[in-house]
DNA sequence: ATGAAAGCGCTAACAA
DNA sequence: TTGTTAGCGCTTTCAT
């Protein structure tokens, strides 16, 4: 099981080193006799070409980076799970990078990623201020960015439709007779959490109310204790739109094992994401679902073929999605 | 931001090409004076070195294959991320691979692996029978593997001390007063699974008592499945030990919400990894511990040890870890 | 300590 | 279609 070359593969089938070559290359023109003759060198020698010959001539490594912040938001492993399905498939394979959010960080990440060579890059759960993304796009790397977008700009992203998403909860806690609600929102310096509040602030603005808004940063304590504070202040919100499931765990725990609150009797509870837990009895949570399945689908087809034609125009895609309806929600009045 | 070769470097820096790889390679010589005007040269045209040229000549390439199963049982999500971050801070990265437990599937996997040139593998979630690692080892690739064992053989392994264990949740829920106990195993088909089996069984062997077995292969559904025929029984346990945790909320599900039943009043259940869920108020989990972080460094100590100097030998490591009292479990008769 | 020269394993012109 | 040739960007002898 040693290293086998092109060469060695060439000599045992009489042909020239590039010949093997090309019957390893895809667009490459060979003989249906000299295809034979090097794949059965081939195999008995167990010869595959080397990635990484390969990809410091053609300048494609096949390999994609994935910056990525966290993981404890179950959405995320499992996005990252279909991203690397998927991409395996189309023979890419997804090089990992841990970031923080934090500005030097993202400048040293950047130059890995530069540093690998990768084809492409796709940034899930970084915020939108990095200029990482700015500079890869500008270096010449498509990038597409996984459930975050940016304001007006040339990077392609996927989203769900979260403006909608946000007046959608809106309108149906409205429905459901709610009159005090509050938000405790997504991290504000992300697309996702800005979006999910304004299209809901938008709603009950037009119905005249001003809503109470705690920014819950996308982490379980922070969300914790901004739902303790809502629910210790004067006026009580009857419902809380949490900006994410992950969070919304968070609360719906305060709420029932701090403060004794029964949900949804005392206060209704919507989150965002409906990752599996969200589904599983001990939250049954209403939510609105982002279709990670077509969010993993849209990203990998962008970005792949803008790595095929770099001319193409970067996209923003937004993917309606619906509400999920279960237990942390009492139906609409009818 | 276009691509910038040591040479040009070089020329700006009024130094050989060789010069300039030398200041850039850890262990080689040169004078202060060179180094100091190569690295001025360098910044200044934004130069780094191109790690693929360098891997096809080392044959380093400072990247280590992840090959991971399934990512819903959170335990694992939170490894990767830890791994991603230690092998960072020591300058390599993870490639992931994700691979069905099927055979075919196994050796595309172990292909590509080598096709990238990888300077180990750790495997994760990934089962005993997979000659995968046996056959990477025999390409000279150190392989480490993460939360799973295999019986007696030359491979590097980092797991908790699962047998032991077994024991400990046995003996602990015997000091509780329970007498009829029950086992949802792990997938039987790893040594995780496996091994906790048979600690767990062992003792109450010494007890003289016989104890149902229902493999839950590490999988929400099945577990719940088995939870609810032992359940149903002429004579259904007094508590369960599930096989991990991620099962383990399954059959809290099924027994709180299916079939009505309170625990730990009328079963007790204790899980395995005590995952931030196990800990979250919804759940509650009294679970035995896996202490990721010391399995993680671990891990990642092994493997860079080995690539460092292949003449080490494999080692299997097992870290003990303590069992975590929550609310599924009432505490010890004293 | 430094430069010149020889490749690592492969792809991509270029002729033939 | 095929073989020959020239590199990709770098590390590493080998002289100096």
């Amino acid at each position: 099981m040693e290293k086998v070359t092109s060469l060695q593969v060439a000599e045992r089938a009489g042909v020239s080193q590039s010949a093997v070559s090309r019957v390893f290359t895809p667009g490459a023109s060979a003989s249906a006799k000299t295809v034979e003759k090097v794949r059965k060198a081939a195999t008995e020698l167990g010869y595959r070409p080397n990635m990484m010959a390969r990809a410091m001539i053609t300048g494609k490594s096949r390999i994609i980076g994935l910056v990525v912040a966290y993981l404890d938001n179950q959405f995320y492993p499992l996005a990252l799970q279909l991203l690397s399905n998927a991409l395996q498939a189309k023979g890419y394979h997804i090089l990992v990078f841990t970031a923080a959010n934090t500005r030097g960080d993202a400048d040293e990440v950047m130059q890995q990623l530069l540093d690998y060579q990768v084809d492409g890059i796709i940034t899930a759960s970084v915020g939108m201020t990095n200029d990482l993304t700015q500079r890869c796009a500008a270096a010449g790397i498509p990038v597409v960015m996984f459930n975050r977008g940016q304001a007006g700009d040339d990077i392609s992203s996927v989203t769900s439709a979260n403006k909608l998403g946000g007046r959608h909860v809106a309108e149906f806690l409205l429905s459901c007779g709610h009159r005090r609600l509050a938000h405790i929102s997504g991290w504000s310096g992300s697309s996702t959490g800005q979006d999910r509040q304004s299209g809901f602030c938008a709603v009950l603005a037009e119905h005249g109310q001003d809503v109470p808004v705690i920014d819950g940063m996308f982490d379980r304590e922070t969300a914790a204790a901004a739902a303790r504070k809502m629910m210790e202040s004067a006026t009580p919100p009857d419902a809380i739109f949490v900006g994410n499931d992950h969070m919304a765990f968070a609360v719906l725990d305060t709420l029932r094992h701090d403060l004794g609150l029964r949900v949804p009797d005392d206060v209704a509870i919507v989150g965002y994401d409906d990752v599996p837990l969200a589904a599983w009895p001990a939250y049954n949570l209403t939510t609105m679902r982002q279709p990670v399945n077509r969010m993993v689908d849209a990203t990998v087809n962008m970005l792949l073929t803008r790595i095929e034609d770099p001319a193409t125009a970067p996209r923003r895609l937004e993917i309606e999605s619906p509400l999920i309806q279960r237990g942390t929600t009492k139906g609409p009045k009818t």
